[in-house]
RNA sequence: GCCCACGUAGCUCAGGCGGUAGAGCAUCUCCUUGGUAAGGAGAAGGUCCCCGGUUCGAAUCCGGGCGUGGGCUCCA
């Protein structure tokens, strides 16, 4: 979290000017709201965001009033002064003017005698800087809108109205990104799936539990067969378990202690019987693993599953189909030796990798997921946790890949690398995961037989390559902005007569695409043309297959493709042509 | 869960300072047979999110819920 310290701007002019912005921000509301007390103020990716205790909170429509003072404060070229006060003139300067969150910074974060502070006008802020020179370098900044944050990002502490706000060199540019922003909200999933009808949620099912429609259900068909098969090839073994299990099962996994915030209740039968929603699918895997004594040959033994997760996540946390209260996981645990560790590994990246390459997720950067030092959260030795996390750092290097190491946010149960991508916005999130787990192995009591014939402990690699089908789903919908791949869309060919007369051709011409199981829609409305063309392109169909008069006589069809070129091709071309490019997954 | 905003026909939205609502698209019917992004006409469609309160009267005002969106916290 952004404390004082760390959200300081490194010197990045960008950052310093954001930051600057959200000084500018802050001297504002001082000046409308002598009352208001504010907390921190940093720059973040696309802009800044100042956080206030205004009293009574405020809301949007008292940005406009904001937002045109600092335009004042810019016009007045007033400068961002550094200077350095001692501990007690910054304790008195702050004390007088009620600045109770800067105080508390004071006391918690600065060390010494010394404290960094700069000033603009009337407005005095606790910080390192730096700064742009005067206000009147702040050209090109609009702000965005309010939300609550807690104070020092603890939901224990008082909740602030933070104001977000953007901030650019020029003009030009703040307008470029408040363009990219109203894009982003055209590729928004929440909207092209209801516009193209590929999900619905719905109050009387209840919120986080999406309804998959037909068109939806189809793309995540084709990509649940496309991962399984792939698996499959890889030496997975795919199960199917059930989505419940009773909840002595979870209580020997621990999730019923260490993860009961996000368990739905169990269901408690008349004589007794608890049965738990699973929220995740780990012990259900130990539980195949433990149907029969396995030996060192067996291993590494991988389990696969697109299984069913529930979790009963806030309400306030729930977004689309990204962040959802019961979700299908593209699942495997691989039970291993410690010293396959590493391969495993590197296997579950490469198989990543590859998913991430077919289906299109171009842009995404690995986090190593690390013990701190400081909290006891962790559960198991520590020679054990640095190994695992040798092993991740060491199979991501080995392949090249670049990542950044977050240090305090593994899983209880072991480190972890998280495979981060952004939606349409570049709000990130993460899709894929690898962890490394000794825990459960050890709660289970797990083993093998060794080739000595003793009995040894397998480590366990958890992993989902591709992520949950629904985030999944939510990032691809925005990666394409609905225009999938034809291998993916539900809809691969709408065949449109030019009259009514060629509708039998056009009927014919579909039941040869269909016998090669491309998806096809034969439109035979009473409709003109130009509507079957527009119909077919808002729905973003790859092909559209024009019939009239000539296609008869030459037993072709005119191809109308989503890139824009038309060409006129004989049935069998277009087949043989369409079927390899589903065959391949092209892009 | 918390903060802010929003919740009117299947969808996108108007309207309404209190007198029970409207458009376009979609749907249905009829007409139209038109070669590459919306042919025409008509019909049907709404407990204005839900529950309370104030009022002669509430979609409109007040209170409480529920849901959605953006954040916070958390996370696949």
């Amino acid at each position: 979290m952004a404390e004082y310290g760390d959200h300081e701007s490194s010197g990045n002019p960008l950052e310093t000017l954001r930051h600057s912005s959200a000084h500018l921000l802050a001297a504002a509301v001082t000046e409308l709201y002598p009352d208001a007390k504010y907390g921190i103020g940093p720059a973040v990716q696309d802009g800044f965001y100042y956080d206030f205790d205004f009293g009574k909170p405020i809301s949007e429509a008292d940005l406009a009033a904001i937002e045109s003072r600092m335009r004042k404060l810019a016009q007045a070229d007033i400068p961002f002064v550094h200077e350095t006060l001692s501990r007690r003139q910054a304790v008195d300067e702050f004390t007088n003017r009620h600045q109770d969150y800067k105080l508390e910074l004071i006391a918690d974060k600065v060390e010494g005698d010394e404290v960094s502070v700069y000033r603009t006008g009337d407005f005095l802020d606790l910080c390192r800087g730096p700064h742009v020179r005067s206000t009147k370098d702040l050209k090109a900044f609009k702000l965005l809108r309010v939300a609550g944050a807690y104070w020092r990002g603890d939901e224990k502490k008082p909740q602030l109205t933070r104001i977000y706000g953007t901030s650019w060199p020029t003009p030009k540019e703040l307008e470029a990104y408040l363009k990219f922003l109203e894009e982003a909200e055209l590729r928004d999933h929440k909207k092209l799936g209801k516009d193209l009808k590929l999900f619905a949620i719905d109050d009387r099912v209840g919120p986080g539990l999406p309804l998959w429609l037909p068109d939806g259900a189809t793309i995540r068909r084709e990509i649940e067969r496309f991962i399984v098969d792939e698996e499959l090839a890889r030496g997975y073994l795919h199960v199917r378990t059930p989505d419940v299990a009773r909840l002595d099962l979870f209580r020997q996994s621990g999730h019923a202690q260490l993860y009961k915030e996000y368990m739905y209740p169990p269901m408690i039968f008349e004589d007794g019987e608890e049965l738990e929603l699973r929220p995740v699918n780990c012990p259900h895997h130990i539980v195949v693993y433990q149907t029969e004594l396995r030996s060192y040959r067996d291993l590494p033994l991988r389990i696969a599953e697109i299984g069913n997760n529930w979790r009963y996540e806030r309400s306030g946390t729930l977004a689309g189909m990204n962040r959802v209260r019961s979700f299908a996981l593209n699942d495997a645990h691989i039970f291993c030796t410690p010293d396959q560790l590493m391969d495993e590994v590197r296997g579950a990246i490469d198989l990543a990798l590859y998913f991430s390459k077919v289906l299109g997720i171009d842009e995404f950067r690995f986090e190593v997921a690390t013990r701190d030092n400081v909290k006891d959260k962790w559960l198991g030795d520590e020679v054990q946790w640095a190994e695992a996390q040798g092993a991740l750092e060491e199979a991501l290097e080995s392949m090249g890949q670049l990542y950044t190491v977050k240090a305090g946010e593994a899983a209880f149960y072991g480190p972890k690398i998280d495979f981060q991508v952004h939606d349409a916005h570049r709000r990130e999130f993460t899709n894929s995961t690898v962890q490394v787990d000794f825990q459960m192995p050890q709660r289970f009591d797990l083993e093998y037989v060794a080739e000595d014939g003793t009995r040894k402990r397998p480590v366990m690699v958890h992993r989902g390559a591709a992520g949950a089908m629904e985030r999944l789903f939510s990032y691809l919908i925005e990666r394409y902005a609905g225009a999938f791949p034809t291998w993916l869309h539900p809809t691969q060919v709408v065949v449109a007569s030019v009259r009514d007369e060629f509708n039998e051709y056009a009927q014919k011409v579909g039941a040869e695409l269909r016998k090669s199981r491309v998806r096809v829609l034969v439109d035979t409305r009473s409709e003109r043309l130009d509507r079957k063309i527009r119909d077919a392109k808002t729905k973003k169909v790859p092909y559209i297959a024009v019939v009239g008069s000539s296609e008869v006589e030459t037993n072709s069809v005119n191809l109308n493709r989503r890139g824009g070129e038309r060409e006129t091709v004989s049935v069998e071309a277009f087949l043989e042509s369409i079927k390899a490019e589903i065959a391949e997954r092209r892009r």
